[in-house]
DNA sequence: CATAATGTGCACGTTACTGTGCAAGTTTGT
DNA sequence: ACAAACTTGCACAGTAACGTGCACATTATG
């Protein structure tokens, strides 16, 4: 990975693009380590150290623009998420952070170590107001845990879907159960039973996966194989083995019925 | 935190209790910072950097040795487990965690970064192999999710239960409302609906919260406040309150009748 | 109280990074 | 083809840690 030694020098695209290649760079390599150097991401990227300095002061200036898209674009997908059901609209929080994973998992480390904190979390706090009263929304209305109080709760459920993101990039979850394995730790989380989590996630059409988008492939754990065969969740069966085990998968799609 | 001055030398102990306390001062820091320099460790056990070279080759000798005391702690704790009921063992599982909560965050940071990750991992695997064995049983019993492939599905509780630790670290929860959320928690993972994870958390007698064992408090997160007053979860009440927020619960204890 | 065991301060050498300056190459676009 | 825009390499200065050697202080302990 980690290229460090001069070899056939590199295709140059355009500038423009190189300071694109770098920031995805970034993205990929400080999911891995918070502190990879500057070497390592300019060699990521297919540039010298050197020309990193020509689109960014400091490192940084790059990991603050790293931060400040990702955050922005977190708080794009989530904000405008809504649902009547509280229960739907916390398995929605958790499809979309399944969307963003690179970006979700960067930003959330960062939300939590580093000089970044303060903007990172400062930027983030409205996308987890709004976790916060849907989680409020859902225990009035007797749909949610209440057991637990809700502050606490939301960021627990934060938690668990990062964790699941974070699993599923080290387990090459493919995006089909990445998507479902969110939604149902996320409703687990809340306080729903399994056999109730299923059921929301697998009657909701909301919650239905949806291959790709018409954009970028959100390269990272979500260039795992797709198994975009078939739009319906139902029988989904996706999710890579351990290395030995048969293939068998992570997820299943239970229904009551089933059970 | 991090002294780094000079001023009124400090008054010194035995040698033993010095190499000790680096130890501690050492599991203490690298709780907040994997990557807590030496001169910070030190000082926090209050003694010069130079003084650490007395005890300790490296930094990395310091180091090794605190993941492998804290990796053996887990294990001795963890491995002795055992319930018939999968559920139960799977609570129990987290209330070990939550006893042991400073050694169980470094030993689980250092298992996933650095260079460490592989002696960590390998001790720590027959803990972990023995949760997954629980879970398969719990899953045949017809306790738990189905819908989870069990070893995803084990490392999934382990994750949660350490973000509870983290969690509860960061947000001061009494050691009783920790103990408690743990349990509730890896429950819920593991597919119970909030009512029966609660139901079995207050009904068995096993998973009653016992104050404080015989031998060191155990420092860290666990010096907040302790709220041993009363031996009955029963009605347990405690959880430190954000800034400003009324004292209200983090954690209740609510059982179906009252629901 | 003597003395070995420890801890302290400080100076050094080393390594791994970041950030800059500068003199060539390369590529894009006109 | 030419110029401007970019990139490359390399040398250097700066910084933060680690690891060591040494002389000097401090303390536990017999």
């Amino acid at each position: 990975m980690t290229t460090d030694l001069p070899r056939a020098r590199a295709p140059r695209r355009d500038a423009a693009e190189n300071r694109a290649a770098l920031l995805e760079a970034a993205v990929r390599l400080l999911n891995d380590d918070v502190d990879a150097s500057l070497e390592s991401i300019a060699a990521e990227a297919g540039l010298s150290r050197r020309a990193v300095y020509g689109h960014f002061a400091t490192r940084d200036d790059l990991v603050r623009e790293v931060l400040t898209r990702g955050a922005a674009r977190m708080a794009a997908s989530i904000l405008p998420i809504s649902h009547q059901d509280a229960r739907i609209e916390i398995a929605l929080y958790g499809a979309t952070l399944w969307r963003e994973v690179q970006h979700a998992r960067v930003t959330a480390e960062f939300a939590l170590r580093g000089p970044h904190i303060d903007m990172v979390s400062h930027s983030l706090e409205p996308a987890r107001a709004k976790l916060r009263d849907t989680v409020r929304r859902g225990v009035k209305a007797g749909q949610l845990r209440r057991d637990i109080r809700p502050d606490v709760l939301a960021r627990l459920i934060e938690r668990s879907a990062i964790d699941v993101l974070t699993e599923a990039t080290h387990d090459g979850l493919s995006a089909r159960a990445g998507h479902r394995l969110v939604m149902l730790t996320a409703l687990s989380m809340a306080g729903l039973g399994w056999l109730d989590a299923d059921d929301v996630v697998s009657h909701a059409p909301e919650l239905a996966f949806q291959p790709a988008r018409g954009g970028v492939p959100a390269s990272g754990a979500a260039d795992a194989p797709d198994d975009s065969t078939g739009r319906t969740t139902r029988g989904a069966t996706i999710g890579s083995t351990p290395p030995g085990a048969p293939a068998e998968d992570a997820v299943r799609d239970i229904t009551r019925e089933n059970a």
